[in-house]
RNA sequence: GUCCCCAUCGUCUAGUGGUUAGGACACUGCCCUUUCACGGCAGUAACCGGGGUUCAAGUCCCCGUGGGGACGCCA
């Protein structure tokens, strides 16, 4: 059989790094087994679900290219069938009207945590005959009271749940519409599921759905329960809880390869190894083998791999997703060095685009004001003077090459009877405005004869006002 | 509170009865070096506790402890 897997959000937010973890493990696993990855908005609680959150989803997906095979399903276009269903279940006796006020059903739940009990409806509408005068009654499912339903998990193992510990759960509201549950049966089973992936907080929900397919006939599909994603603080990562959006990451500099990276490898590994292209994860990954721990967050990792694949992606790659950063930082690139060389040659001190970006701006935009720290310990009484006699030596070369650049700087040294050390760094600071920038002929070079010169100028009248 | 899940360095993990408990991030030191990085080398650091089973337990079982989750007319 072909294996179909899901990813089911709910659009109350954006797409976030605990989503985009159980979405990879779904799109890997299809992917892998040559079967279909599929996409379904669960958006059946209409007070909170937005089109906004639809469209950040959506945006996050593409943006981590987790691409899915037919389009998006959207639960509001089937309530026909949720209620079809319904009324099946209804016309068995699997389901039955409940006219329980809110206030009654606190009430009782408040009755069974006073008596040490898990709060769980008692069944009282179970036997109802009478409807009760001007209430809109709730559908609840009857859930088997004996017995118990097990789950072959495959990342958790057998799991074994006596149905004396469910109760009976609402499908329908009093305004007629379906709830999570039973939506999500009814259209795992009309899609063919064949693997549901999803966060390890679906465990208790899993029985009753269990129950419900058993009521409706349909076969079961595989489960995994992925763990969920703890914070810094150990609590769970969620929207509440300082889960970030994934595009946020892009917002930081991140490339989507590192996050896909990183997310893969918190709860899943292939011995040692932690760099895998997109290819070897299809091709190692399985989902039994995902840990059955919850694992932390942890930037520093994140920061690693993105510094990993900043440094080795084919220089398009990089281009790609910097262009981004450099709209986003008013970068303007027209007047400067081609930026596939200013990317070679910064990229290796790069731990994310955002600081590629910002560390390439002396490339294309002049400056006149030097960081503060660079200047104080770089400058000093004699800089002038080795500025002058660097400027004369560049000016007079023929060509702007890396070799002549770096004879120049050399020769200079030589005049003044100084070390690199003394002449470099100033240079550097001069030329840059920083105290750090790829090595000196590669940066002179990049920048250009003109700025170089022009820059020299300046840094000598910077330092004769300075020193005066 | 009840039920469910989980437990190896600070963090991510390898480990499937016999290992000097391995790797990675982070951290520290050294080397490389015109800066900052990169890179290389070295180092600090872990089997939650207690009982079993066994010739042998990080590995299997039980009980604690700790952490997480669920207990909605949310998903």
């Amino acid at each position: 059989m072909t294996v179909k897997t899901r990813f089911a959000p709910s659009p109350t937010g954006y797409l976030h790094i605990g989503g985009a973890r159980t979405a990879l493990y779904c799109w890997l696993y299809a992917r892998k087994t040559g079967g279909n990855f599929l996409l379904r908005i669960e958006d059946t609680d209409r007070e909170r679900s937005t089109q906004a959150s639809v469209d950040a989803i959506l945006e996050g997906m593409e943006w981590l290219q987790l691409d899915y095979d037919e389009e998006p399903v959207f639960q509001t276009d089937r309530f026909d069938r949720y209620a079809e269903v319904i009324q099946q279940l209804m016309d068995q006796g699997d389901a039955y009207y409940c006219y329980c006020s809110r206030e009654e059903l606190d009430e009782m739940r408040d009755q069974q945590r006073k008596n040490k009990q898990k709060p769980r409806y008692d069944g009282r509408c179970r036997h109802r005959s009478e409807p009760r005068e001007g209430v809109d009654p709730v559908i609840r499912f009857r859930n088997p009271t004996d017995g118990e339903v097990v789950i072959d998990d495959l990342v958790k193992g057998k799991i074994v749940i006596a149905n004396k510990e469910l109760d009976d759960l609402i499908i329908a509201r009093s305004d007629g519409t379906p709830t999570y549950n039973l939506t999500v049966v009814v259209d795992d089973i009309d899609m063919q599921m064949t693997h549901v992936i999803r966060g390890d907080d679906h465990i208790n929900n899993t029985p009753r759905q269990i129950n419900m397919y058993k009521a409706l006939g349909a076969e079961l599909p595989k489960f995994a329960h992925v763990p969920m994603i703890l914070g810094d603080d150990g609590k769970r990562l969620s929207k509440r809880h300082g889960a970030v959006g994934v595009m946020q990451y892009r917002e930081e500099g991140y490339l989507p390869q590192a996050v896909l990276n990183y997310l893969i490898r918190l709860g899943w590994s292939h011995g040692d190894q932690e760099i895998f292209s997109r290819e070897e994860m299809i091709a190692l990954f399985d989902i039994g083998d995902v840990h059955s721990a919850p694992s932390t967050f942890n930037t520093e990792k994140l920061q690693w791999l993105n510094q990993q694949y900043i440094k080795t992606l084919p220089v398009e790659e990089i281009i790609k997703h910097l262009q981004w950063h450099i709209e986003d930082q008013n970068l303007d690139i027209s007047n400067g060095p081609e930026l596939a060389d200013v990317v070679n040659a910064s990229r290796e001190r790069a731990k994310s685009l955002a600081d590629l970006v910002a560390s390439c701006r002396y490339y294309y935009e002049d400056f006149t004001e030097y960081d503060l720290n660079a200047a104080k310990k770089n400058f000093k009484t004699a800089t002038p003077d080795i500025m002058q006699a660097l400027r004369d030596q560049l000016e007079s070369l023929s060509e702007w090459e890396l070799d002549s650049i770096d004879t120049a700087i050399k020769a200079t040294c030589k005049t003044l009877d100084l070390k690199l050390n003394k002449v470099g760094p100033p240079l550097r600071v001069a030329v840059t405005g920083s105290a750090m920038s790829p090595s000196l002929d590669v940066t002179l070079k990049l920048v250009g004869r003109e700025r170089t010169l022009k820059r020299l100028t300046q840094a000598i009248a910077f330092n004769r006002a300075k020193y005066a």
